[in-house]
DNA sequence: GGCCGTAGTTGAACGTGTTCAAAACTGCCG
DNA sequence: CGGCAGTTTTGAACACGTTCAACTACGGCC
């Protein structure tokens, strides 16, 4: 992923103090005031080397991705099965999420400004957030599959897609939001998850087979061409 | 909008001959390649003055949302009446969107490098943006007032904010497009507008008024925050 | 006409992300 | 041990966006 011919023990150990010292400042500071030249300082390592091991600044973001997945995974993972109807297992997933990128919020901002770049690997669509992405929609595949009550095959089959789209847009909702806490998230993540919930079932009626395919063979074609 | 407190003519000269330089080099080489320096010598100037009419490049780009727009509301205006119904209306609109936009594709991308960052100007959120932004939604008012058909009120009241998202997905959709003359933009945006009217239709059945409304509640909570 | 304050303009300087040629280190073969 | 080919590390250098103290040119007032 990041270019990594087998390194050395050693090699790998630096490797991380870059990381783990970029993650720090990142929380610590927010993503300008972090300077590549303050994060080689704090890993003891000078500023040509942390770029052998990250391409760019943004590639060092594309670790922290995959780090908060994996900590996302976790949690939702350990109880997601004690929720039992889509709504329930849907709000815990999200609820969970917020809370899991919470601590990053100050620096958020600026680490997803590059989010609508079409060239820059922080993209969620670029190839370099490919990995991630697969992981994240597999999380909400479980999500759907774990959960009783029946949706249509095809609906239930491009779910995962947009309900990782709608999570995109949770979370482009918690980076500008100003709230104390991030309540305002939370509060339109407790409501849309019911709305989204509840256009599900709508989508799922008989005599909305038409629309029903129309919409899902247009999102078919978009994630196609991404 | 751009901090401009009665400017002289020749100031107003150099100011414009400066937005000139940059808008050509834009289009010519690229949103990176076109420097600060590289467009202050075009205009004939130091670089020193470059920054004291546009605080900084992204605000030089703001200029080129404003230039763009006017093109098209002018385009739009001109034939828009020839239109009657909703989707023959959007279609006509869109359609000259993408049209306008097209000789700046090569540095649109990085140009809306920075939609999603919360501090920057060129979130189509942001207070600098504000102006833009009413009067793109303005144009799109036009478009469903003159459009015949009914629908619901309170979904008419909001329908501009909505057209308004939908557009910049267009947009979204045809920055990353790389098929030659964008052709598959234009593919989807014919098709999104059926669809989009479509589920206009759906969202005006009778039946329909409960989760419409949660849905509006929503959306206005939404453009509320921002 | 001469002066003064403001509008307009300059270019050097700063800190940034990034690059690169060269140095230092490492493990291995003779 | 000696050298050699890699891997790892270094820091100077580059171009960029941006800032700022200093300079110049203009227009109105006495």
């Amino acid at each position: 992923m990041t270019a990594a011919p087998a390194l050395r023990p050693k090699a790998l150990e630096t490797r991380a103090r870059i990381l783990e010292a970029a993650l720090d400042l990142f929380r610590e500071r927010g993503y300008e005031a972090a300077t590549m030249r303050a994060i080689a300082e704090r890993a003891g390592v000078s500023l040509g080397n942390a770029y052998y091991y990250f391409r760019s600044k943004e590639h060092l973001i594309q670790a922290f991705y995959g780090r908060t997945h994996d900590e996302h995974r976790t949690i939702v993972d350990a109880r997601l099965d004690e929720h039992k109807d889509l709504k329930a297992r849907l709000r815990w997933t999200m609820r969970t999420k917020l809370e899991t990128v919470e601590p990053y919020h100050r620096f958020a901002g600026l680490l997803f400004r590059s989010a609508a770049d079409p060239l820059s690997p922080l993209n969620p669509f670029s190839a370099e957030s490919q990995p991630v992405r697969r992981e994240a929609t597999a999380l909400l595949a479980r999500v759907v599959e774990g959960a009783r009550g029946r949706v249509p095959a095809d609906l239930r089959a491009a779910l995962p897609n947009l309900l990782w789209l709608y999570e995109m847009g949770i979370i482009l909702f918690w980076i500008h939001d100003p709230s104390p806490g991030r309540r305002r998230t939370r509060q339109l993540m407790e409501r849309s998850v019911d709305l989204v919930v509840k256009l599900i079932g709508l989508a799922s009626l008989p005599f909305m087979g038409p629309v029903r395919r129309a919409a899902l063979r247009l999102v078919a074609e978009l994630s196609e061409a991404a």
